[in-house]
DNA sequence: CTGTCTAGGCTTGTATACAAGAGAATGTCT
DNA sequence: AGACATTCTCTTGTATACAAGCCTAGACAG
C-alpha cells in the first residue's frame, strides 16, 4: 500500500530525541487515521529505509506502540496492526462510555467557572461547525469538546487513561460519522451534558455523558457492518 | 487474555523471546516489591551485566516499563524508577476506586453461579486467612478476591485496565497493611461487596466496592505518612 | 574562599554486524 | 502427480562498535 511512497530524506538535523518520538508519534497517526490497515506489516527494514533511520530506533517505537496495544508483536514473526475481535471491541467501547461518563461526573464537581464558559464555547463551536455539513471539522471540535471535559476532572490520569482509550478506538469510530443524522444526535446530547455539568449535576452528567458516547445495540451492530474486513479478526482462531 | 479461548500451542520452549519477557518481569517485580526504590537510578550496562545479556534487550525492558508508568526516562539522561507527587498519588486512587466499583457493578450483573460460588469461596478463604494474623497471607488471598470479581465482569479489558492500575499502586497500598485493625475493616467491607453481588444488586456492588478499595481523606493522610520519603516526589519541579 | 568555566570521563542514543528461527521454494520419493 | 523433506533466503533478536550529550572535578579568577 504505501511501499512506493518514499519521501525523500527527511533529514531532521535538529535533535535526534525529537526523531525518535517523532517516529512513535508519525506511525501512531498513520494507524489512526487509517493510512496503515489492522493486519498490515510492519518491516523493521522497511521503515527504517523509509525513515532514514536504522532498525534500532524503528523497534523501539515498534515496542511503544506494542505496549500501548497498537499493534502486536509476535516473536519471530514480526509486527502487525493490531486487529481486534468483534467482542473486544464491544467491550472497549463498553468500558470508554463509563470512563467518560465518570470524567464527566468529576467535572460537574469541580469545573472552575472559566472552565465552564470554555466548555459553552466549545459546545458552540460545535453547534456552528454542524452547519457546515463537514464531518472532518465536526470531528475535531467533537474531540476538543471531550478534551474540556478531561481538563475539568482535574485528575491527570483520568484524563490520560481516557484519552488514550478515545484514541485507540478512534480509528473504529471514525466510520459512525457518516451515519446520517448522527450530527444532529451528537449535538443534543452535547446540550444534556452541557447542562448537566452547569448545573454542577454530576449523576446527570455522567448519565447523558454515557448515553452520548455509548456505542451499544443497533448503533454497535451498525458500526461493525460499516466497517472494512481488516479493522476485525476473526474470532476463532 | 482470557476470553476462553485456549492458546494454540505457544510452544517455544527455548524462545529467546522468552528472555527478554522474563527481563522486563523481573523488574517489574523488583519494582513492586519495593527493592528497587522509586528514584532509584538503573543503569543499563550495570543491568546488562547483572541479566547477563547486552544493553540491547535491557533498553527494550525500560522502554516497557516507561511505557506502563513504572519508570521514567528522561532523554540523555537515563531511567529512574517513577517516583510520583502527591497529587498525582491520590487521583491514582480516585480513579482505582471507581474503576473497581465498576468491575463490581458489572459482576453483579454478569456473574454466571459458578463464578458466584467462586467469590464465596474465596471470600471465606480471606476470612480463615485473617485468623493467622498474616499480613502478607492475607495481602494474597485479597489479591485472589479482587481476581475473582474482575473475572466475573466478562470484559477483558476492563479487567486488564484495572489490574495494571492496581498492580502500578501496590507497592504503595503495602504499607496500608500494617495499620492496626486494617484486615478487620477490610472483611467487613468484602462482606457487603459478597452480599450486593450474590443479590444481583448493581449499584450496591458498586458503592461497597468503591468504599472497600477507597484511599481518602484521613485514610490517605496516613498512609502518605507512613510512606518512606523516596516514594514520593517533590512536588515543585 | 567562592563562583565560574572547561575538559574529561561516563552515560545514553544510534548504527552496524552477526546469529538464529520461520517461511517459501524446490527437489525427491512414493 | 502429490506429499514430504530439505535447503535457502529473509526476517527478527542480540551483541558490539561508534557518536554525542551530560555530569563532575578541577583549575583559575575575583
Amino acid at each position: 500500500m504505501a511501499s512506493g511512497v518514499t519521501d525523500p530524506s527527511i533529514k531532521t538535523p535538529k535533535d535526534s530525541r525529537r526523531r525518535a518520538e517523532g517516529l512513535r508519534q508519525r506511525l501512531e497517526r498513520e494507524i489512526f487515521s487509517g493510512a496503515l490497515l489492522p493486519g498490515e506489516r510492519l518491516d523493521e527494514s522497511g521503515l527504517a529505509r523509509r525513515f532514514g533511520v536504522s532498525r534500532t530506533p524503528v523497534r523501539e517505537a515498534l515496542l511503544q506502540l506494542a505496549s500501548a496495544g497498537l499493534i502486536e508483536m509476535r516473536p519471530r514473526q514480526g509486527a502487525v496492526v493490531a486487529a481486534i475481535t468483534v467482542q473486544q471491541l464491544l467491550q472497549m467501547f463498553e468500558v470508554m462510555a463509563d470512563m467518560e461518563a465518570l470524567c464527566a461526573r468529576y467535572a460537574a464537581r469541580r469545573m472552575a467557572p472559566a472552565e465552564r464558559q470554555a466548555l459553552e464555547r466549545a459546545h458552540k463551536a460545535c453547534v456552528d461547525l454542524a452547519r457546515r455539513r463537514d464531518p472532518e471539522q465536526y470531528y475535531e471540535a467533537n474531540r476538543i469538546f471531550h478534551e474540556v471535559v478531561y481538563a475539568g476532572t482535574r485528575n491527570a490520569y483520568l484524563e490520560e487513561t481516557t484519552r488514550a482509550l478515545r484514541n485507540r478506538l478512534s480509528s473504529y469510530r471514525r466510520f459512525q460519522l457518516h451515519q446520517p443524522g448522527r450530527v444532529a444526535n451528537s449535538l443534543a446530547e452535547h446540550d444534556a451534558v452541557v447542562a448537566a455539568i452547569l448545573a454542577g449535576d454530576a449523576d446527570g452528567a455522567a448519565t447523558a455523558m454515557r448515553a452520548h458516547v455509548s456505542v451499544q445495540g443497533e448503533v454497535f451492530t451498525d458500526l461493525v457492518s460499516m466497517l472494512p474486513p481488516q479493522y476485525l479478526q476473526v474470532t476463532a482462531s
